[in-house]
DNA sequence: TCTGGGGTCCTAGGACCC
DNA sequence: TCTGGGGTCCTAGGACCC
């Protein structure tokens, strides 16, 4: 098997929140189900049919499919899920790079002599993942990881498409432009103005001026694909480049305070304000509790910290900052969203907030890295460099032996909270 | 279409350094 | 006092993906 073969499979859950909350109640099977309150977060296929849409308003995708069966989600049950399909990726070849819950690349070049040609490898994998985990699955195959993705694309749901080498632009150039990896609504919209509608008519534009509309990145980004040509090979899943938690503030009760918090003028106005300040910090601080947790447990910690915020009027904001070291303090983190949101606190009141969201990026492979200012290692430093951590931690469980077993000279990992 | 929660990548200006 | 060229980092915004 040589690099010119298809090769690279992209395996797609279908409907995958909807589908497990099929498999774990048997009388939602066959029926249109939602998954989701005010938005609809997922929606099986006889609701799709209907035109229920992922993301669409929830009271919109009642209206639509009034018959629909809505379901809460269960975000544990769709992790542990994940994982099991996971497990089966892995068992099927060494070199999968997952590209979010529900999704993943696998190479199987090497595979031919063992397990056979690519289509019998994705034959087998739908049919272990169903007998497996109880979800099915659809899958793509093709020479580029691009177009192995539309491939699965256009063959949801419980489908397998292989495109061979020779029929790739046959196949792709009547597609259309929203198939483009990296085209959206806006992007969509500015090549219809230019009459532009099908992946031929972009891979017929010329580099030029697909960057003159686009940009540079984005206009040699779609010229590639749109001739099929993606190099990039599959690779292990990399790691999480930020870490993030965010809150609507929905609800009527946030709707009023909001409303109240801007009125000025009116009698009592002063202590609304307040309360609402007060409880938007509540909502700050458990979201930033959140990230730092899972931060930790990851053995992870960043540098940047981004508060988001967005509006009434959907537009949206962001505010950051970048901290000396790298961290997952609650505390420190804490500090800094708050600094950043008390900034930003006149503007939110006035534009009516809808959103907080925090990140933190920029982040390092490593647990936090606290620099101590002498070497624990020579012998006479270490008792005062036991008590600064101490001091610093107000914790009285951390041993000589724990600090020299760090061996990571003159810095070491933060304590857990 | 009146909207959740989690991410990625690109652009662009300004500060700062050599 | 006014002037080059090159680089990195930080901040903010925006498009896109599931």
């Amino acid at each position: 098997v040589g690099s010119g073969d298809a090769t690279i499979l992209h395996a797609d859950l279908d409907a995958f929140y909807a589908s497990v909350e099929q498999r774990d109640d048997p009388r939602l099977r066959g029926r249109p189900v939602i998954v989701g309150g005010g938005v609809v977060l997922a929606c099986s296929y006889p609701a799709k049919a209907r035109g229920v849409r992922t993301a669409m308003g929830g009271r919109q995708a009642r209206q639509l499919c009034p018959e629909a069966i809505v379901v809460p989600p269960r975000m544990e049950a769709y992790t542990a899920a994940s994982r099991a399909v996971f497990e089966v990726f892995r068992q099927t070849t060494p070199l999968v790079e997952g590209l979010s819950i529900d999704e993943a690349f696998l190479e199987v070049g090497g595979l031919w002599r063992i397990r056979g040609s690519p289509e019998r490898i994705a034959d087998k994998l739908r049919r272990d993942v169903l007998d497996q985990v109880g979800l099915p699955i659809t899958v793509g195959v093709a020479r580029t990881k691009f177009l192995a993705k539309v491939a699965s694309g256009v063959s949801k749901p419980d489908g397998l498409r292989v495109v061979p080498p020779d029929r790739e632009l046959e196949f792709l150039h009547p597609l259309p432009v929203g198939r483009l990896w990296g085209v959206g609504r806006v992007t969509e919209a500015r090549l219809a103005e230019l009459r532009i509608t099908t992946v031929g008519q972009v891979a017929e534009l010329g580099e030029a001026a697909l960057v003159s509309i686009l940009g540079l990145a984005n206009g040699r980004h779609l010229h590639a694909l749109a001739h099929n040509r993606d190099p990039r090979p599959v690779k292990n899943t990399p790691r999480r480049h930020s870490m993030g938690a965010q809150h609507a503030l929905g609800g009527r009760r946030w709707a009023a305070l909001s409303t109240a918090a801007r009125t000025p003028g009116a009698g009592g106005v002063e202590p609304v304000a307040a309360v609402w300040a007060g409880e938007l910090d509540a909502v700050l601080a458990g979201l930033v509790e959140r990230v730092a947790r899972r931060l930790r447990k990851a053995g992870r910690s960043g540098r940047t910290v981004t508060l988001r915020l967005r509006f009434g009027d959907f537009s949206r904001a962001t505010r950051s900052r970048t901290l000396p070291h790298a961290t997952a303090r609650t505390q420190t983190l804490l500090d800094a969203a708050r600094g950043l949101l008390a900034a930003a606190l006149p503007t939110a009141t006035k534009r009516g907030l809808t959103l907080v969201g925090v990140a933190v990026d920029n982040l390092s492979d490593a647990p936090e890295q606290l620099e101590l200012p002498f070497d624990p290692f020579r012998d006479a430093q270490l008792d005062a460099a036991l008590d600064a951590v101490r001091e610093k931690y107000g914790t009285t469980a951390l041993s000589r032996a724990t600090l020299l077993g760090r061996d990571t000279g003159l810095v070491m990992p933060m304590l857990p909270d």
